[in-house]
Order: C-alpha cells, then sequence, then structure tokens
DNA sequence: GTCTATAAATAGATAGAC
DNA sequence: GTCTATCTATTTATAGAC
C-alpha cells in the first residue's frame, strides 16, 4: 500500500460504520440535551451534565458542537423535525381546526413526557445563536408555514376566529407548547396525563367563559 | 449626654428617618429586582447587576437581603401586593368574569410594562426558598382565594366554563401572566400594547375557535 | 476522537476596614 | 451600613497526552 493510499479516504464500508458511530452519539447527544433543556432550561443546564449523561468526556462533547448554544439549537432542530414528521403523519382527511390541535396535543404531550426543549426568550447570546442557525431557521419556517395554512384555511372555513391575526394564533400555540400550566397541574396530583392534556387543549380552543 | 444615652435609642424622629432610609433603600432594591427578573429571569439575572442598577455595593445588598433567592421572593412579595392592591380596587358592580377579566389584563399590562417577575418553575432551590417563605406563601394564598372565590361565582352564574375544575382556571390565569406570546407579538413590531392584550386577553376567555 | 487536567471567566457570598 | 477586596465554587471552554 503506497503512503498516499493511506490518506485516501478508507473503504466505504468501513468509514460507514465510522460515520454511523459518529452519528449514533451526536444522536445520544442531542436526545440528553433535548431532556436536561425540558428538565431543567437553558441556563440550569450545564455541559458537565449534559456529558454526565452521555458518559464521555466534557472536551469530546465539544468536538460534536461548537458550543452551549450549538447543543441547544440541535436539540431545538431534533422537535422541530419531530414536529414536521407528525404533522407528514396527519390524516389528510381531518379538517385544519383538527389537525391543528391534533399538534397542539402533541406538543403538550412532548412536554408532558419530558421531551420539550423549552428556551428562555430573554437570554441574548441564545437568541442570537438560534437567528443565526441556518439550520434552525429552515425547520422553524417549514412548521410556520404549514401551520399558517392550516390557520389560515380554519379561518376561511369559520372553524378558527377570523378576528385574530394569523400570526396570533400561531405563537399562541407556540407559546402552549411550553405552558407551564401543565406542570403547575402535574405537581397538584389532581390529575392524569391525559386529564390535564384534555383540559389545557380545551381552554386553549374553547377559552375559560362558557359557550 | 452620659455614655449610657449613646447607647440607647436615638429620639424619636431621628430613628423614623433612618429606618424611612432604610425603607427607601429596600424598597430601590426590589424594584431593580422586580425590574430585572422580569427583563432577564431569576438564572440570568445576577447580584451584581441589582447592585449595579441600585448603585450600591454588593456587600451592601447582602445587609439586606441574605441570598439571591430571598431577593427574588422579594419582588414576588410586591408583585402579589400590587396585585390584592389591584384586586381590592376593583367596582364591586362588576360581575365575578369581569373581575377575572380585569385582573387578567392587569397582569398582562404589567408585564408588558416590563415589571413582572417571572420565576423559572424548574429551578430547585428556588422553587425550595419560596415555599418556605411565610411572606410569599401568605400573600399567594390571599390571591388565589380571591381568585377562586370569583372563578367558582363566575361558574355558578354560568359565565365561566363548568366543565373545568377552578384550580385549572387559576392556574391558567396565573401562567397567562408570564405567558411569552405578548413578547412574541411585541417582537413582531406589527401591534401596540393595547392590541397585543386585547388580542390575548380574547384568546385566554374566548378561545381560538370560533364561537 | 476520547481522555485528564486546567485555563479563564463569572457567579454567589463574605471579610474586614471605615 | 457602606465600601473595597477577596474567597469559594461553578461554568464554559481548551490544551495536550494517548
Amino acid at each position: 500500500m503506497s503512503p498516499t493510499a493511506l490518506k485516501s479516504p478508507p473503504p466505504a464500508a468501513k468509514r460507514s460504520f465510522r460515520e454511523q458511530m459518529h452519528l449514533a452519539r451526536e444522536d445520544a447527544i442531542v436526545e440528553a440535551v433535548n431532556r436536561l433543556l425540558a428538565e431543567k432550561g437553558f441556563d440550569a443546564m450545564t455541559v458537565d451534565a449534559v456529558a454526565a449523561e452521555v458518559g464521555i468526556a466534557k472536551a469530546s462533547l465539544y468536538r460534536h458542537f461548537p458550543s452551549k448554544e450549538d447543543l441547544a439549537a440541535a436539540a431545538m432542530v431534533r422537535v422541530l423535525e419531530r414536529a414536521l414528521a407528525h404533522i407528514d403523519g396527519l390524516d389528510p382527511a381531518q379538517t385544519p381546526l383538527q389537525r391543528l390541535q391534533a399538534v397542539a396535543r402533541w406538543t403538550l404531550q412532548t412536554q408532558l413526557a419530558g421531551a420539550m426543549p423549552t428556551l428562555p426568550s430573554a437570554n441574548s447570546s441564545l437568541r442570537a445563536a438560534l437567528m443565526s442557525h441556518q439550520g434552525y431557521l429552515d425547520r422553524l419556517m417549514e412548521v410556520s408555514d404549514r401551520l399558517g395554512g392550516w390557520i389560515e384555511a380554519a379561518q376561511a372555513d369559520g372553524s378558527l376566529d377570523r378576528g385574530l391575526p394569523s400570526v396570533v394564533v400561531l405563537y399562541t400555540l407556540y407559546a402552549r407548547a411550553c405552558d407551564p400550566v401543565l406542570g403547575f397541574l402535574k405537581s397538584t396530583g389532581q390529575f392524569d396525563d391525559a386529564q390535564i392534556i384534555d383540559m389545557v387543549l380545551r381552554t386553549c380552543f374553547q377559552g375559560l367563559s362558557t359557550r
């Protein structure tokens, strides 16, 4: 084997295997970040805790992601991709309103399952990192487009309040994905997850007032 | 003047003046904490920033409050007292539902004014400090009692959804006080504060669906 | 690429002079 | 009570050996 051969790419099988390992590790990292972000939030989540949960050294973590902000961004990308997968899997026979409710229900389930990373809207370094993260922006735009289409369709067919700008509906749905009321109700011990989700969905779409 | 007189309490006027100064300083501290909590949240708020905003040394701050958690608790006590003052000032001629809406509106106005301290429901040290802070617990209970009474009255008179446990309504109102959707809508630049408040109140009480 | 060890910065909290 | 200066712990991030 010539010296140049040593520097050329290894055989396809081996490279594929190593990349599989690489991807699997990054997957484990993002999963840990996802869970810790959901549990503690961005500020309280430490990179040490992520490394400990994954079971690798912190320095190794930084080989995969250049900063804590990038870790959070990766977790957001993942949850947005899951949201898109859920959106794509919805029954086309459902009405726009039904699909919006299904997505809202999915976000509540995800949050109760401890898998909804919630980021502080205040933190500026994080916000700056997200706003310059193309992968995040692309997926956020993708989700917003899909939901926005259904929102306007639902307003057109009269099932969703026409008096609200569609962006208000969209942001309200986003806000419900990290609504602390789920945790409040959970901590009372009076309700199970299904009841909490039904009640929060009801307040979201039907409101608190009597109909 | 005898030596003992030097150690006895100073004249009433002077002591009163010094206590006035003391209270005024603590008032300034709590006000700064209030603002910083609203702007950055508990984790991102530093004690150094509080001291800087008040214009005193950090060590002086710790003469007034023994910990960062106590600073946050003091801010929460203040906002709860303001809420109680608002509640007490409501027109008794209003219906229970109208009073609940008025309180909700007040919380939204306060948040948009940058004066609503929001605490992470995750942080455990903070939660422990609050749960052992009698002044906080007393006022929280007081607010909850008043609102709870109106909620049940509104459900009894048929204006509020009877299908929701009253605690769900109460926690939903608390959650709206720190709803991130206000900031989202504000950042679009499409709406002024009054519009934002009206729309969020509408989604809260009327829901997203058409009535 | 993973590790140990450590740098560099910042946080909450305190000592001690005045 | 307020100040300056400092302690102690923690956190993000890296250096350098393997």
